[in-house]
DNA sequence: GCCAATCATCGATAG
DNA sequence: GATGATTGGC
């Protein structure tokens, strides 16, 4: 490795000597770049890789990061252990499981399963059925993850995003207690109780926190200022022992708020450690300057001022670009026609990315996309996995894995004709509460659906062998479920090729805990699984969120208008609107050398379409002065299809015209 | 008492 | 389009 190619400040990192680091590194600074030098460094100077751990925000982003330390030390930087806080908690939790009250086998909830699971105490604790509207499962989902992961009261929660629900919150606390007791009671763990049962393992078991402690020589954490309070104290109680810990982030790109991310992590660090030395990095590498001048301006117009400017050596003559569309047909249109033609100029479309703030905001753009034939691939949104047959079976699995799994009981036994949900529940406590006989159909053999709980049981008896082999273990089971799709769902000539797909991705894994953890961490983008293999150049659609830490040498950043981007419900609340800032600001920095903000004038409100405002692009100061204008209405539309209007729009309009007609104006 | 079909309401980002 | 309350049927 070569440590001249870096500068002064990311040297300084990159060779710090034991001890603790806050790497401050604003966008484009190379803060990547830095931390695979720091890891390759260290192993370069004989550090045991093992005794490394480098903890990011993606899975992706350690796996990429790795990869490219491997290119410069050898294939022994592979053996350093990267992941997530909750992919590095699972293995941990797995080992540790007993001194928690957990067995090793315990399965990990998604947020669906969490959502089925808080609706079932729902109705336990009074808060289903009444003539007062009670929440949603989703949004008391929402409440009780905040407040585990933010430490604030319950009631405070309430009051500042849904006061309208404070009536409830004593339902609420008891809601929160049960659902934990049975997530205990089922040996399962969702996203929040990786966390939470970590910070328990190393607070309350020093003997385990010890153990754990000493194989972290060294801890690198990567975009600290979207850690919360239990990642940032699971951070100091991994690294109490060596006390080698680096930590790295810009709080200007905070972007994790809603999931009780605190900024206070990275403001505050050097009070929690005071010993720790300060290192900045500002000159930004990435972009030109007009991109740059833009994202200050951002910045700038944020009500909490954080000092920063980006500088770069980078000029360009270009400014980045405004562009007006007529609505989100004119703007799909656009985006389709103008990716097209920078790649006839000789840019490839790995090189662009068009950006969104909602996975379903690119809808109309892929239907474009796949008429003008580029090949593309979407990032966030709904996955693979999230698709109800592919749950289906993923639930015929966890029953495998974890008998106790009552969620994953509650979706299969609702497969059959005249089963539902009470009966679907008491089936399952039945088989929670005597574990030894698993499903024993027996006493419903008189019902209706006796035969085909039978049948299941037979099933399942013979899969429980073949656990060690998951690609056998969903082929056996797809050869009982693939009869069932059939039944089950009307599109099913359409889902059917899915199942196939799951094969091949069983046949990834050596055993199934794994393959269950790895889908519920890090769940495959269902465009990576219909894309083409063979085709290498793809254009990047891509929520903001997951984009962080990527940048293309062109970035269109679509849907700009209040409602969309920033969303509803950000336009009112002034804390909401300033995570929209950042997320405009991570956008824009995401770009080389040309950016593109596009906006249609006609969007979706609450009153059908209707022109529309942007408050975040309104309120950067001097914005007309840094941004050129461009009208996004095709010209050469013949190329591809005449641009059609909003069914609403058109109607709203002739609905004008008549109007006028009737009501001509005088004089 | 439970199931299955019908109707109103409301929307995001991700491990 | 999903969630959840409501309603009619067994």
């Amino acid at each position: 490795m070569r440590l001249s190619d870096l500068n002064p400040g990311q040297q300084a990192a990159v060779t710090a000597p034991d001890g603790v680091q806050l790497v401050v590194a604003g966008a484009g600074t190379g803060k990547t770049r830095t931390l695979v030098h720091r890891v390759a460094w260290l192993v370069d100077e004989g550090v045991d890789p093992r005794d490394i751990v480098l903890l990011t925000f993606t899975r992706r982003a350690a796996r990429e990061m790795l990869d490219r330390a491997s290119a410069m030390v050898g294939d022994q930087a592979k053996a350093v252990r990267g992941g997530t806080f909750h992919s590095f908690a699972v293995s941990a939790l797995r080992r540790h499981a007993d001194a928690l009250g957990y067995s090793r086998d315990f399965t990990v909830l998604d947020r669906a399963d969490a959502e089925a699971l808080v609706g079932l105490v729902r109705g336990e604790v009074g808060l289903g059925g009444r003539e007062r509207r009670a929440p949603q499962r989703r949004t008391l989902l929402k409440l009780v993850s905040k407040q585990i992961n933010t430490g604030r009261p319950l009631a405070d929660l309430i009051d500042a995003s849904y006061p309208q629900y404070l009536e409830f919150a004593p339902e609420i606390e008891r809601l929160a207690v049960r659902y934990t007791e049975r997530k205990r009671e089922q040996n399962v763990m969702d996203f929040d109780d990786l966390l939470v049962r970590m910070v328990e393992l190393l607070r309350d078991h020093p003997d385990r926190r010890e153990h754990l402690a000493r194989g972290v020589r060294y801890l690198l954490v990567d975009e600290y200022q979207d850690t919360n309070r239990l990642q940032a104290e699971i951070t100091g109680l991994l690294s109490y022992l060596h006390g080698n810990l680096m930590v790295v982030g810009d709080e200007a790109q905070s972007i994790y708020g809603f999931r009780g991310a605190d900024v206070r992590n990275i403001l505050d660090f050097t009070e929690l450690f005071p010993h720790a030395e300060v290192i900045r990095l500002e000159q930004n590498y990435r972009s030109v300057q007009p991109v740059l001048d833009l994202a200050n301006g951002v910045l700038q117009s944020a009500a909490e001022g954080y000092g920063k400017v980006l500088f770069s050596e980078r000029s360009s003559p270009e400014r980045p670009e405004l562009v007006t569309t007529y609505d989100e047909q004119e703007q799909a249109s656009y985006l389709a026609q103008r990716v097209q033609e920078r790649k006839a100029e000789g840019l490839d479309y790995r090189s662009q990315a068009v950006l969104f703030r909602s996975g379903y905001h690119s809808n109309l753009l892929e239907v474009e996309l796949q008429r003008a034939g580029v090949a593309f691939r979407k990032f966030g949104g709904l996955k693979f996995v999230e698709a109800s047959h592919v749950r289906d079976v993923f639930a015929l699995l966890r029953v495998v894995a974890n008998p106790r799994d009552v969620m994953a009981w509650v979706r299969i036994l609702q497969w059959f004709a005249g089963l539902g949900a009470v009966t679907a529940e008491r089936i399952a406590q039945k088989i929670l509460d005597h574990p030894e006989h698993s499903l024993e159909p027996t006493p419903y053999r008189k019902r209706k659906y006796g035969p085909a709980l039978a049948h299941l049981a037979q099933v399942l008896s013979a899969a429980a062998p073949l656990s060690d082999r998951p690609e056998a273990l969903v082929a056996h089971l797809l050869e009982y479920y693939a009869p069932l799709l059939e039944t089950l769902y009307e599109d099913h000539r359409k889902r059917v090729n899915d199942l196939k797909t799951l094969t091949e991705l069983a046949s990834k894994y050596t055993d199934l805990e794994s393959l269950l953890a790895e889908v519920a961490l890090d769940p495959p983008e269902q465009t990576e699984i219909d894309a083409d293999p063979a085709e290498e150049d793809w254009l990047t659609l891509s929520t903001i969120h997951s984009a962080k830490g990527l940048e293309w040498a062109v970035v269109y950043v679509m849907q700009l208008g209040d409602g969309h981007f920033p969303t509803t419900h950000a336009v009112e609340d002034p804390d909401a609107l300033e995570e929209e800032r950042r997320l405009l600001y991570v956008a824009v920095t995401r770009a080389r050398d040309a950016l593109e903000l596009v906006r249609p004038t006609f969007l979706r409100g609450r009153f059908g379409v209707q022109p529309t405002e942007c408050a975040l692009l309104d309120e950067i100061p001097a914005f007309h002065s840094k941004i050129a204008r461009r009208d996004g209405q095709l010209r050469g539309a013949s190329k591809t299809k005449p641009t059609e209007k909003h069914p609403d729009i058109a109607a709203a309009e002739a609905r004008l015209a008549e109007f006028m007609r009737r009501f001509p104006r005088k004089g």
